[in-house]
DNA sequence: TCTGGGGTCCTAGGACCC
DNA sequence: TCTGGGGTCCTAGGACCC
């Protein structure tokens, strides 16, 4: 058996915990440049404000009912989401704990076999609320699809199943793939739900496992397909991950500008400073890129009223050789800036990728390029640790600008309780 | 004038996830 | 006026090789 463990309204949740008035009231919490919504609580559901929906249409909404609205806070987020798995690891073992995204993980249950699962979910819910105060949801079954099937039903019926819910005979599985609208499983997006209404009568996840895997593979994007017929079925076909040998194969940091932004002074500010961000990503997993991507979004005139998405600008640099070094991928990137800026534009949104990522204790130096690399990754280790330590990017490239007219909008975000100690929770 | 078969590697693009 | 950010996997098809 396997599990997936989600939290409840996760975001939400955090800001709940340092101000414990908000319980059991409607709270909302917004993307970055306050644009989306990206979490709400369930009192915000039942008032109507809809998920990922702009945050300005749904304003006249949320100050009608005194919606509590936060900007997000991502180190709060991040430091609750490692207390939350750290839990969990304690409980199960490292070995049984895949981190899916900030509020979720996979778990292995192998080693609860024959006991009541039930009483299992129970324990660790109890648990991970008791030590973290975060509540979470928790679907047991044979498949990780079949996880998310129940995790998706301890959610909607949260009082009734006590946020646990058990698939473990056929009958139980069979009766939750009924309830089941095919659009909410777990791999199935707008595109395919629409497909499998319309072209094939399918409309519950029950419809869908009884077809067949290779009519899957045929119609569903190949070998995806083709497992998760499997999956709900109860055949494993998708193992849990394992953390020790997942490095990423491509590093991003991207971002919305506070405004629109026409100078290529501002915008090679702004690659910099995300090229900044994705190295040390990137010396984190102990990688070094050799492909540097840059990408700008136009913003374009509104159709007449309904949203449409910029164009997409990019270009690309094969490096020489693999490098870590921040003052080598700003250089890489901000050159292609000049290849991609049109002055007669102006623009939105900006990205840097890295990718062709190999592991940085094999770059191997080529005829071409001395040996000074040593010195220059001490040098990188160093602003790393200071950076980590202030935690405010203290030591900067001057690339990145010190005004940054570019930066993006946090208007309402809450204090970084757990990660500042200026910042802290204060007890009066 | 006639022009095979099998393979690899790479990229672009489509779908999905949270 | 105002619509996030960061990923993954897979396939098709072109270039190239022998």
């Amino acid at each position: 058996m396997k599990a997936i463990i989600d939290c409840n309204s996760f975001y939400c949740s955090c800001e709940r915990l340092f101000r414990p008035e908000l319980d059991e009231k409607p709270v909302v919490v917004l993307s970055n440049n306050d644009g989306c919504i990206i979490s709400r609580s369930d009192e915000a559901k039942e008032i109507g404000v809809g998920m990922a929906g702009p945050y300005f249409l749904a304003k006249p909404l949320i100050e009608k009912h005194n919606v509590a609205t936060f900007s997000s806070n991502y180190n709060l987020y991040g430091d609750m989401s490692q207390r939350v798995m750290d839990t969990l690891r304690i409980l199960l073992g490292d070995e049984n704990v895949e981190v899916y995204s900030v509020d979720e993980a996979f778990l292995d249950l192998a080693e609860f076999n024959k006991q009541d699962y039930f009483k299992v979910g129970l324990y660790i819910r109890e648990t991970v609320e008791q030590w973290t105060g975060i509540k979470v949801s928790i679907g047991l079954a044979p498949t990780k699809v079949l996880c998310k099937v129940a995790n998706h039903l301890a959610k909607k019926h949260k009082v009734k199943t006590q946020c646990v819910v058990v698939l473990d005979t056929k009958e139980k599985i069979e009766k939750a793939l009924q309830a089941t609208p095919v659009n909410e499983v777990w791999g199935i997006g707008r595109q395919y739900a629409e497909k499998l209404k319309e072209l094939n009568a399918v409309y519950t996840a029950y419809d869908l496992s009884k077809k067949a895997a290779p009519w899957a593979y045929k119609n569903l994007g190949g070998v995806v397909g083709s497992r998760m017929i499997k999956e709900l079925n109860g055949e494993s076909a998708l193992a849990l991950a394992d953390e020790q040998l997942t490095v990423k194969k491509m590093i991003a940091s991207t971002r919305m500008f506070g405004h629109t932004v026409t100078s290529k002074a501002d915008i090679k500010e702004a690659v910099a400073t995300y090229t900044s961000r994705a190295a040390e990503k990137l010396r984190r997993q102990k990688s070094a890129a050799t492909i540097v991507s840059v990408f700008v979004v136009t913003k374009e005139p509104s159709n007449n009223g309904h949203f449409r998405h910029g164009n997409t600008l990019s270009h690309y640099a094969v490096l020489p050789i693999a490098t870590s070094a921040t003052n080598e991928l700003i250089k890489a990137a901000t050159s292609l800036v000049d290849k991609i800026f049109d002055k007669t534009k102006q623009y939105k949104k900006a990205g840097v990728m890295l990718s062709g990522l190999v592991p940085d204790n094999t770059i191997q130096a080529n005829l071409f390029v001395s040996e000074k690399n040593n010195s220059k990754r001490l040098l990188m280790e160093m602003i790393d640790n200071v950076n980590f330590a202030m935690r405010n990017d203290v030591v900067k490239f001057a690339a990145s600008g010190t005004k940054r007219d570019w930066k993006m909008r946090v208007e309402m975000r809450s204090p970084r309780y757990t990660t500042r100690w200026n910042e802290m929770f204060v007890v009066k």
